[in-house]
DNA sequence: TGTACATCAGTGAACGCGCGTTCACTGATGTAC
DNA sequence: TGTACATCAGTGAACGCGCGTTCACTGATGTAC
């Protein structure tokens, strides 16, 4: 006797959606394409075929969902830019002064970059499918740079020592251009470095710009 | 009458070696295969049939001389390390003092990113193809590191009000870093940037890291 | 000086592969009567 | 309650492409006699 619906040796048991709730599909299929990215680290070591038999369908059935690749990959970058904003701003929110605060963000972008550092180069290295970040005005990006302009602006309006006379948008500049440099080279993995802790390089860095606590107890700020 | 070694038409003439002369083919493969990693600025995007019709030749003259593409991509890359790593030293050779000398050399590192972005990318960011800097002892890029470090010792024992008991080896990687950043972010093209000149960005590094001349005028070295 | 031959730089055709995408289809689900 | 039918989620086979690489070969070059 034939088995009814005895699916394909090796590929997952997957139920038919029902009528009407096809965009659950959808919905895999951006979660199957992120973990993907994550592992391969770039949009063209993706593939559909993949991101099909990561969810347990055929090729065909995404472009259902998807127009092609390019609007498959738009949809999982916009997802994960909205995933760092959102967890870098609850990093920032749990700190009791605009310092820790500053700090706090940090930390949670270098933790990003190191533990998922297949998103991190397609958010930043990586080129960008077209599509994501056409329109300079509203590159998904754009916000989480201002809240670190934002973060740093704060720490000025409290009193930060900062030695020079820098506004807070060159400032949050140099905080990105570090930890960028620090996790994109890690990332690479190409250089067999005894690398420093990323902890140690953002605290200097934040003492080099002047962005700590003011000491009351006289102190130095700076060192590592 | 027929003509005699008519190239099929689009592709470029080229007299075939003579006998003994083959090597000469390997330096045009190397070459050719080098100028076109500079577009493309990714190893996986460089294939050996474009190589092959760049030089003049039909791709499996190629096999005669590198045993496979990642042969020849380790020789295109051994020699962009060389390049790179002379190119920074004749720049600081030009100095009259430690402190210029640092300061052209970086600005040179900055220069090369920007005019040679794909070369840029393929030491520095792409992965990197297996045979380049496996023996972390040997990597090719260690020598260049290096000279940024002595650069600055330089600095140090000439003098330099580092503002911090940092040593020479990490002044070097937060210049480095921040350097990288800022090339690499640019290169990335993702952000639509007010970008600063780098030359900015680098001073206001240098500064920072107390790496300028000391001021015997009484005016700060820092600000920009 | 002439000729047979070994050498060797490079060729032409083909291989198997994975890719994004298209096309006509299947068959379960829900609905109208 | 039963049946014909429209809908729609997903399939199976195939397309044309570019890729790295292999293979048997061609034909010019230089050399031995």
């Amino acid at each position: 006797m034939r088995q009814r619906r005895s699916p394909p040796a090796g590929r997952p048991t997957r139920a038919r959606a029902r009528r009407g709730e096809g965009h659950r599909l959808r919905s895999e299929l951006v979660a199957a394409a992120s973990d993907l990215l994550a592992e391969v680290g770039d949009t063209n070591r993706l593939s559909m075929r993949a991101v099909a038999a990561a969810v347990g369908v055929t090729p065909p059935s995404i472009y259902r969902h998807f127009e092609d690749k390019q609007a498959l990959l738009v949809a999982v970058l916009e997802d994960r830019w909205a995933e760092l904003h959102e967890l870098l701003g609850k990093a920032a929110a749990s700190a009791d002064d605009p310092f820790d605060a500053l700090r706090r963000w940090c930390l949670a972008y270098l933790r990003f970059a190191e533990e998922r550092p297949g998103h991190y180069r397609v958010l930043f290295s990586a080129a960008a499918p077209a599509g994501v970040g056409d329109d300079p005005e509203h590159h998904p990006g754009a916000p989480t740079f201002f809240a670190l302009v934002d973060a740093v602006q704060r720490c000025l309006d409290a009193g930060a020592c900062a030695a020079t006379a820098r506004d807070s948008w060159f400032l949050a500049l140099q905080i990105w251009l570090s930890g960028h440099g620090l996790v994109d080279l890690r990332i690479g993995q190409r250089f067999a470095f005894p690398w420093p802790p990323a902890e140690a390089v953002l605290d200097a860095v934040l003492a080099d710009l002047g962005l700590v606590a003011p000491a009351h107890d006289g102190s130095p700020g700076g060192g590592r």
